[in-house]
RNA sequence: GGUGAGGUUCCCGAGUGGUCAAAGGGAUCAGACUGUAAAUCUGACGGCGUCGCCUUCGAAGGUUCAAAUCCUUCCCUCACCA
């Protein structure tokens, strides 16, 4: 049984520190059927899910899957403080009602993979707000300026000679002292939070606790296949999206990236993933089928195979039939816009909200990427027939015309 | 505290009085080719019913027929020294 968890626990993880120790712990755990508190950090200003969390949520979900008992831990008190690594963007303060309502968007999109039952939802204001300053000068003396300049970015700063405030020194010390407080087992967390979890072992150490385990997990690479993905560099894929969407943007990705993909957010074994790998090189799978498979599999986790299985449909036809999709958004035409029986196809655009301005309007028509009912517009400053019919954008916009 | 450099359109980065809505690259968008892959090629890339007008070059003032470019003040960043 172990056995098995180790393997499950393990699939593309970076790092698990100590992976000895680790394994014990959940020997002992399976034999006195006490389950390990799992923690994971979340910054509670980004309430939109991307696939790039559910590389930890998933892992999070393989905790619960195996018993154990899994804390969502929300950051609002950290989240005050600002994260180091974030450079010098202030964030601002957010207020108590921010906070639960972002909460409550996390919620709503985290349990379309973890189990809801089995998820503790913790918010570390819940011990930070209280604390003394003697406590707080309690925590600073359990650590040292010489280990925290071993942090990879503040060590270059420090050389540099370029600021570090005290405040960030904090953060460390904050996220450490929230596993102190929970308790934790195990902290999972990505590549680029090693330093902290690390801190954490050290804390529990300090207070007298056996320090959590750490597993880290590569950060996922966003659809340019190059930076990591996030929201702000919009290379991402929302869990919120519509199934077309996240099935499309999964289509894609490039051929080189999809393998990452599959073995970070699906659970294929390993040797399939392999067998694919070597199925493409010899020619005896298209790359093009192993990418719809990850796609169906990638909108299945997020909805169900019914409606992954209708994604595929429609995106066979938008781009394998080159025809129009089954649901078009309908956008009723404003009748005030309406001159003689005709409206001017920039302003429809911009009304329909295809391109955000005139002119953006303007290119995609000389771009030669805008047709209603199949028949190219070439002319911006056409205007057109104010009948039913369907206005196409590009690849893959479409708007059904009401009037 | 001192000295030096600089803040340009989404990003990097040219531009030092008119020819500048501002070179070049990246990103992005559209088109071709495809498997909505990669690579490549083409075009677009501030706003406006657009052969013209309006708003942009850290901020505010000023000089000038004319300023991203000159002057003044302010804000910010960076480098070196202390």
């Amino acid at each position: 049984m172990v056995k098995n968890d180790i393997e499950l626990i393990k699939r593309g993880t970076e790092e698990i520190i100590p992976e000895e120790l680790f394994i014990e712990k959940l020997k002992k755990s399976e034999a006195e059927d006490a389950p390990l508190t799992v923690k994971a950090g979340f910054d509670p200003t980004a309430p939109d899910i991307h696939l790039g969390h559910t590389v930890l949520l998933r892992k999070m979900k393989h905790f619960q899957d195996m018993g154990h008992r899994v804390v969502f831990l929300i950051g609002d008190f950290t989240g005050m403080i600002g994260d180091p690594t974030g450079k010098s963007e202030t964030r601002k303060r957010l207020t108590r009602e921010e906070v639960l309502e972002n909460a409550e968007t996390y919620k709503k999109q985290v349990f379309k993979i973890l189990d809801p039952e089995k998820t503790v939802i913790e918010f570390n204001s819940k011990w930070c707000s209280g604390m003394h300053f003697a406590d707080v000068l309690e925590l600073t003396s359990r650590y040292n300026v010489a280990r925290m300049l071993e942090r990879d970015d503040f060590s270059k700063r420090f050389k540099g000679g370029k600021s570090i405030s005290i405040l960030e020194f904090m953060y460390p010390l904050v996220q450490g002292y929230d596993s102190v407080a929970l308790k934790a087992d195990v902290e999972l967390g990505g590549t680029d939070q090693k330093f902290n979890l690390l801190v954490g072992r050290d804390l529990q150490r300090e207070y007298g606790q056996t320090p959590q385990t750490i597993i880290t997990l590569p950060l996922l690479v966003g659809l340019d296949g190059v930076q990591k993905m996030s929201k702000s560099l919009n290379n991402y894929i929302g869990i919120d999206e519509a199934p077309q969407e996240i099935f499309g943007k999964v289509m894609s990705i490039s051929d080189e990236l999809m393998f990452k993909y599959y073995e970070l957010v699906t659970d294929i074994p390993f040797e399939k993933i392999s067998e694919m790998k070597d199925g493409i090189e010899n020619g005896s799978h298209h790359p093009r089928d192993i990418k719809v498979n990850l796609a169906k599999n990638i909108c299945s986790q997020f909805y169900d195979d019914d409606t992954a299985e209708k994604a595929l449909l429609d995106f066979n036809q938008i781009f394998v039939k080159k025809d129009i999709p089954d649901d078009i958004p309908e956008f009723q035409v404003p009748a005030e816009e309406i001159k003689d029986g005709k409206i001017w196809i920039i302003k429809l655009m911009t009304l329909g909200n295809l391109a955000s301005s005139n002119g953006e309007a303007r290119r995609l028509i000389t771009g030669g990427g805008v047709s209603i009912d199949g028949n190219k517009i070439t002319d911006p400053d056409q205007e057109v027939e104010a009948a039913e019919g369907i206005i196409k954008v590009g690849k893959r916009r479409f708007l059904k015309l009401k009037f």
